[in-house]
DNA sequence: TGTACATCAGTGAACGCGCGTTCACTGATGTAC
DNA sequence: TGTACATCAGTGAACGCGCGTTCACTGATGTAC
């Protein structure tokens, strides 16, 4: 787990108290889950009392929003860096994304824990969208012939659904033993097996089927 | 969601308290998420004391145990039916699993809310894990040359990871649209693209970099 | 077939606790003049 | 440069609530004789 920011000397004020409670509210939700999470806990381990991060998030949900919005944020500058090193980069950069900072990942995604429909993570979430779609219709070439469209559309899903099971699975603690133990070389292993992305323009006969 | 019991009729004995209450617990997560549990709102749903749960469940997370191993025995079944039909078959059935038991599924990989050391969990797991893991094997021919244990297996978790990142991305609602409405259908144009598992024994260049 | 009794499956009151929220208040900082 | 004042960023006490847990108790059922 890397936090995201720097330390911060204890005065009244404290400098950066949203971006402290942030922090601390993502070593919570490592040590305990997502579902263990209380404001005052959070607070009491910056170092201030409790209604100084109501200052700060309106609730409970606005600060877990809050984590999802900085998420979504660090995730499309990854995804950002990694597009100009092609497809499987990017891949590799949403895997890494997830193990460096398991507790926004475990948060982005989950209706029922953050308000999805807060303005700035919304736009947020457009900007790590744009790299996902985006990135994936450029990598398969999008100017496909006709048919084209939704299998450009399913392969992008389709490398989303792979790199972010693969996430949530390992993060879980769930995958067999055997595999590489280094997560890019890990991803890398497994999205080989995506290979009829990149490679055909014409739906095949139905692949795996027997 | 798809209740897994039928009803009971109430005597002071209710018959199958055990199955109401997890049935409940399965309507309260869908409609709240499994990090708004509690015991309290589960056993009034179900009509009876908050401390009538409790003799059925030493604990909020003997509850949840209680669903995720619920919910690996009913993966196996869907699994094991499914598995005659073919590789395909068998990730079509994962997401329609999850589409109709979303609340198992929220659980059933979640350390942070259920034991996962839980001994009755644990064999539920190892039923469902045996599709999985040798279904896979089968599928893709576990008699590879050498090198070939790595790749069969990271085949497998490939597989795995696709369609579970699949269940959810959709259960979440994060899915863009344009695509199959229809899960079965949903699930088949998208697993396509996992086409390098089926086809070939040995290992390609890398595949869909560029 | 009756009866006694153990066991199973529940009730309901009481507990202490941590929670999110509200409130009046205060210390530190920035700005106008 | 100094002072007044508004604003920002916190404190700490108090609230009512729902929570999980414990406890003594009871109704229904099954079994031994």
């Amino acid at each position: 787990m890397v936090p995201m920011t720097s330390v911060t000397h204890d005065r009244y004020h404290h400098g950066d108290l949203r971006r402290a409670l942030l922090d601390e509210l993502a070593a919570v939700i490592v040590e305990r889950g997502p579902s263990h999470v209380s404001i005052r806990e959070v607070a009491s381990r910056a170092g201030v009392s409790h209604t100084a991060a109501s200052y700060h998030f309106a609730d409970k949900a606005g600060l877990l929003t809050a984590l999802a919005t900085q998420g979504h944020g660090a995730l499309a500058t990854a995804l950002e860096a990694a597009r100009a090193e092609g497809f499987l980069a990017v891949g590799v950069a949403y895997v890494r994304f997830s193990v460096e900072h398991p507790a926004h990942f475990a948060v982005m995604w989950r209706p029922d824990l953050v308000r999805m429909d807060d303005p700035e993570l919304a736009a947020a979430r457009t900007r790590s969208g744009a790299v996902l779609y985006g990135g994936v219709a450029e990598a398969t070439g999008s100017a496909a012939p006709r048919h084209g469209a939704l299998d450009t559309l399913t392969a992008g899903i389709a490398a989303w659904s792979l790199v972010h099971g693969l996430c949530t699975l390992h993060l879980a603690g769930v995958l067999p033993g055997g595999l590489p133990s280094d997560v890019d070389e890990l991803t890398r292993a497994v999205a080989v097996h995506l290979g009829a992305a990149g490679r055909r323009r014409h739906r095949p006969d139905v692949a795996g089927d027997r």
